[in-house]
DNA sequence: CGACCTGTGTAACAATTGTCACGGAAGTCG
DNA sequence: CGACTTCCGTGACAATTGTTACACAGGTCG
């Protein structure tokens, strides 16, 4: 779909120079993704950069044995580091981007992401700001996996699932929550019984209820 | 120290144009560090970039309980990520770097790092793979700790361990070891222990000889 | 030599996580 | 309603990792 700068100026207050906005409506594609839908695969890739206006993006990571497990979200005004890596070097994917909430992209065409960079420092900006994001992802993640046990990682787990969604009652199996943190169905069941008793959460079939302060960023 | 053009064309063959060289033996310093110094710490700023040259810079993730771990080495020609955002982003430091094995760099004051971008395509070039290395680095470490148990980790560990100091007897201590994976030292003993009766190496007072086939990049 | 310090080995036990085996609850669809 | 599927709970047990406690080996230094 068409852009428009009136479109453009609305979600990106303030964040590009008008002329780049020129630029942005004339090459960039507006694209609205369902969910479940794959924005990338390990191996594959990418010729054009997706910056997300809304919605929410699951970065995940798989193992040759097929395992998987979660890295990060993406969320409005968010760029894939992964995917300007691809584009800019011509490499492909690491990772796997599965549409988590209906998103809407804007896609740029990699000559575009590379030629503005020199031409509007705000759009350089935007590219190392977009890489240090990312990189700060990645260290949470790291911070996550090896500094705490299974069950503070399944409550943050659940925190950030419910920021990424935006709201308290989450839709989802205790078979999809252990796949996304790479461990089997009985011990997220075994530990949600456990922090239900604690009062820090509410069971339901098919959904959980977070009952504690959500107080993350 | 001063820097020589005919000392960069050495290091860097082929890799930047000569009018960047030109420039780098401007405004670059050489330094040494010893084993053991610090090149950053986690909260400090940075305002120059370094180029490793040669030796060998271990990256370190602390937690707020004083654990650490190891992230990943960096050797020849490897710059730090973290620097670059530090710079370009003026943010603190989220890792620590520690000298390993005696290291030579050459440091790039920010200004320089930003202003080149434009001007010089390699050296864009070599900032946005150093970014995408540090990105794959951080990759692997996360593979490792959520797909592999202590005793593989600890094996892919050692032998990093020896192509980072290129040799195969490796002088640390268990305690050490213990600390870099954020584990106990009576745990690595055993591990060790046990890879020691699958003849996998073989252990002295402060040495650790690696009998594997070394079969690393 | 004897005191002392550091590094290693190891047994025993605790806690956490993974696996297997089931049974039952809730929902779907004929 | 009855068959069937999916999801959840749970007990029992195995494997892995963490902790405590202690012995001993090798080196240093007076």
């Amino acid at each position: 779909m068409k852009l428009t700068i009136d479109y453009l100026q609305r979600i990106l207050t303030g964040r590009f120079e008008y002329k780049l906005l020129e630029e942005l409506a004339e090459v960039g594609q507006v694209k609205t993704a369902p969910v479940g839908a794959y924005l990338i695969r390990p191996g594959e890739f990418i010729r054009s950069v997706p910056i997300i206006i809304s919605g929410s993006v699951k970065i995940m990571r798989s193992d040759k044995e097929g395992r998987e497990a979660l890295l990060y979200y993406l969320g409005g005004l968010d760029a894939c580091a992964m995917s300007l890596t691809c584009c800019l070097g011509n490499k492909q994917s690491e990772i796997t981007a599965i549409v988590e909430e209906v998103t809407e992209v804007i896609t740029i065409p990699v000559e575009k992401v590379d030629e503005w960079m020199c031409r509007y420092s705000s759009w350089k900006q935007f590219v190392f700001q977009t890489y240090q994001k990312r990189f700060d992802n990645l260290l949470e993640t790291i911070d996550e996996v090896i500094f705490h046990k299974l069950d503070e990682r399944l409550l943050t787990y659940l925190q950030k699932k419910v920021t990424s969604c935006q709201c308290d009652v989450l839709s989802i199996t205790h078979e999809e929550i252990a796949h996304e943190m790479a461990t089997s169905r009985e011990v997220i069941s075994r530990l949600l019984k456990q922090l239900e008793k604690g009062g820090q959460i509410k069971l339901m079939r098919n959904k959980i209820s977070i009952l504690q302060p959500t107080v993350l960023s």
